[in-house]
RNA sequence: GGCCCGUUCGUCUAUCGGUUAGGACGCCAGGUUUUCAACCUGGAAAGACGAGUUCGAUUCUCGUACGGGCUGCCA
């Protein structure tokens, strides 16, 4: 790439037949990366060229998962079928020049010479007698439209990640542009509106691999630019299979009802397949600028959980404390779980500091926060209620009136605890869970004195009084 | 079946002919500790296999095995 050359345009083109899955945020994820960080355009196409499978459902999810990633596209969503005329015309302009021909072969003929070809074990591809036939010797029949593929020679794709792949063009098929019923498939569909939409670079699942290569005699036959073509491989599940609905591949937006903050996904998301070095944990800014093709590596990688939520927990642990009251909110409405109340935000927001550095995701965090987030009289759980046996009890209840005129500051609540203990001939640590228990009735807290920081000491007292009963 | 692609610790990866093959997550042991998380120290853990090229291969070539993809009037 020169300064000279033009801006980069990319693309995601997801069809609307499911959720966004895993696989696909990364595919959108690299080429907005790829985009955004040289300063050009990523723009977002529908490919619901088979009316049967597409629903709208799944475009506002696809959209959704978009949205929650913070991967904003340029300019409309563009739908592919809406271009089914323009389809059609470049089509019947190259039937017009005699680059492609009408082929009158009934699907039930092509399926049988397949079963045949199967069953003496021979190449399947599929040559249709009508190649070469005079329009004068047409039948009046229903018929599709068909490139003329190249039958001899090479055609080598020079793949960004895969590096150059040729394939001998006797391998190549016809490949139909129009259906019987008029309308364009999704080879066609795809080269004109890459072409239309100015897209300067493909960057897509490797699955497309072998179909660039005939989607590269289109832009031949069109006489246009062949786009920059990068094939990245696709994710396996954990079992090393190809990512599926029946092996466990979530939507991208189940990440977000699991707790997952949006910039540690983006983070793991891009670690997955590409590389800078052994940097592992970095923000939107770094993986702008260091994103490129030679980064990525060739083989397909496997999703992993526990690296996830490492990921997800530095970045939770960095974030500003506004933002992520914003995105616990979403992650709660995602979750089917009621909003926090004014109260409930303006407590949590003072818990964030010592919150934030101890969750790996959303629900632990909140798991956390529950001393900050309920109100009294608290009702210890389990766990808890195991911690505050009679004898805690009382010496906490001594505790009570001395904290009345302490300095409410964490050196003298902490020169307080320790000297009750000793007092007691024992140690702080013995004290510390009956007080967690007292305080948040919960096991797993944060610190004693940070949360009797942020309840303040009425609250604290109140609380004691309450189990002291 | 045909064609294409891939293969480094359990996982994600670094290495662009010469390294005790590095890092991260996870795991194990120890430490710290106020629960959890975090943190500190240490540890186990990898070049699929076989040839070839080379003074020297994880790295280049070929073959085998295994995995994946494509082979639709799906995208």
């Amino acid at each position: 790439m020169t300064p000279m050359s033009k801006p980069v345009v990319t693309r995601f083109a997801p069809s609307p037949t499911g959720f966004l899955h895993i696989g696909g945020a990364r595919t959108a994820l690299f080429n907005w990366l790829y985009a955004r960080g040289r300063g050009g355009k990523f723009l977002l196409r529908i490919e619901d060229t088979d009316r049967e499978r597409s629903t709208p459902e799944a475009t506002a999810a696809i959209l959704q998962g978009m949205e929650w990633l913070g991967l904003d596209h340029d300019g409309d969503v563009i739908s592919q079928f809406d271009g089914a005329a323009r389809h059609a015309e470049v089509a019947n302009q190259l039937l017009a020049e005699g680059k492609a021909y009408k082929c009158f072969a009934t699907q039930e003929e092509i399926a049988e010479f397949r079963e045949q070809a199967k069953a003496d074990g021979k190449s399947t591809l599929y040559r249709s007698p009508w190649r070469d036939v005079d329009s004068a010797d047409h039948p009046d029949a229903p018929y599709v439209v068909r490139i003329k593929a190249p039958q001899s020679g090479i055609t080598t794709i020079k793949d960004q990640v895969q590096g150059d792949v040729t394939i001998r063009n006797d391998q190549l098929d016809d490949m139909i542009l129009l259906r019987s019923d008029g309308t364009p498939v999704y080879m066609l569909a795809v080269v004109v509106d890459d072409h239309d939409m100015g897209v300067t670079h493909v960057i897509r699942g490797d699955d497309h691999l072998n179909n660039a290569a005939r989607q590269m005699t289109i832009y031949e036959a069109m006489g246009w630019d062949v786009p920059v073509w990068a094939h990245i491989p696709l994710i396996h599940g954990p079992n090393g299979k190809k990512l599926s609905k029946r092996h466990g591949a979530l939507g991208a937006q189940e990440y977000q009802s699991m707790g997952y903050p949006a910039a540690g996904m983006r983070n793991y998301l891009a670690r997955l397949g590409w590389s800078h070095g052994d940097d592992e944990f970095f923000t939107d800014a770094q993986a702008l600028d260091w994103f490129d093709f030679d980064g990525i590596g060739k083989s397909p990688a496997r999703f992993d959980t526990k690296k996830l939520e490492n990921l997800s927990g530095q970045h939770i642990a960095v974030s500003e404390d506004a933002a992520l009251q914003h995105e616990i909110q979403a992650y709660l409405a995602s979750a089917g779980q009621p909003a926090l109340n004014d109260v409930q935000s303006a407590n949590l927001e003072k818990a964030m500091y010592c919150l934030k550095e101890r969750a790996k995701k959303f629900p632990d965090l909140l798991e956390k926060a529950e001393f900050a987030l309920a109100s009294r009289p608290i009702q210890p759980d389990q766990k808890a209620a195991k911690a505050l046996s009679s004898v805690f009890i009382r010496i906490l209840s001594e505790l009570t009136p001395q904290l009345q005129n302490v300095s409410w500051t964490r050196d003298d609540l902490e020169r307080l605890l320790n000297s009750l203990a000793e007092a007691h001939d024992t140690k702080f640590g013995k004290l510390a869970g009956p007080l967690r228990a007292a305080l948040a009735g919960r096991a797993v807290t944060p610190s004693v004195f940070d949360m009797m920081l942020i309840l303040g000491r009425e609250e604290t007292m109140a609380r004691l009084a309450d189990t002291a009963g």
